[in-house]
DNA sequence: GTCGATGCAAACGTTTTGCACACTG
DNA sequence: CAGTGTGCAAAACGTTTGCATCGAC
């Protein structure tokens, strides 16, 4: 994957794997290049992992304290509609963002929260029977599976109710 | 289905497949049986299908205008401790309740909303693999698993964004 | 009479929106 | 200069909580 950033300022094919890229795309699409947008995506670029949108506008409000987080949360609208991001809802509490390039599914626990990052070949068998069976196209990424930890499982409180 | 019910009064073991037994339960936990749950109860063993807190109020205060959501809440919480209703989330929106009894599987399609209740065996190889692979135990009621369903697949719109 | 349950209003956390102003192209 | 993006404040949404009162046992 030769990756050349001899010339980073013209190579701006609209690419969603770089910050300029983006911009390009979100510029191609009728939308403009503003500073907001700029700093957003590079801490996108930087972090790993997900973050909600607080976490992102404070990430963000370092360099550029006024950057409001209605901002952010119109901004990661937008590049999630032009493919660039996407969220993740793990489990209850506030929806996560990170780069679409990096999708996969979410295996969450139920009990101490803890987030396994799973390939998306795990879902195979599931979308295709969701497939054959209800004519169904699962989306592995979009919500988390949720369940139990093997750490949660061990330490054995309850399984089922009552009893 | 014989479901004699020549002795109502009597026959009250704790059994959460009738509202007497789930209320014969809630005693037996420290509760106290009282209009209020008699009423959601009812509506719960009522209507079938998945349904908002804000739904079960509403066709609670048919009956009992008085009620008021929160004890809705207050209730539905109580009586999924005790094994009687589960919640699921399908997709944006908020939670719906059923009775535990009838737990399954949800596909919601992000698109239209549409939402097919599927059999747990659905999710046995995930379950599997999921078990095997990470130590996970997946519980396929809580979250739905979010995709397109076969109606807007064939309207065929956004399947991929940018192209 | 004790203690759990209820009604109400108010708070909560997350996200969205209306508006006037600022900036990009 | 046209029109998109922004900051701010306020609303929206689903849900939870504090508190005084009420009701079950």
């Amino acid at each position: 994957m030769s990756t050349p950033h001899d010339q980073p300022a013209v190579d701006l094919a609209e690419d969603p794997n770089t910050v300029e890229g983006a911009l390009a795309l979100v510029r191609k699409h009728g939308g403009r290049v503003t500073s907001s947008r700029r700093f957003l995506l590079r801490v996108l670029f930087e972090v790993e992992g997900h973050h909600t949108a607080e976490e992102l506008a404070t990430a963000v409000q370092l360099q550029a304290p006024d950057i409001h987080i209605s901002t952010i949360y119109r901004n990661l609208d937008e590049l999630e509609r032009l493919g660039v991001v996407v969220h993740s809802h793990l489990g209850h509490g506030p929806a996560t963002y990170h780069l679409a390039a990096g999708a996969h599914g979410h295996l969450v626990c139920e009990e101490c929260g803890a987030t396994i990052e799973a390939p998306t070949e795990l879902f195979a068998g599931l979308s295709r029977t969701a497939r054959s069976r209800f004519g169904f196209d699962v989306n592995p990424h979009h919500f988390a599976v949720l369940g139990r930890c093997s750490a949660c499982r061990s330490a054995g409180t309850h399984t089922t109710p009552t009893a």
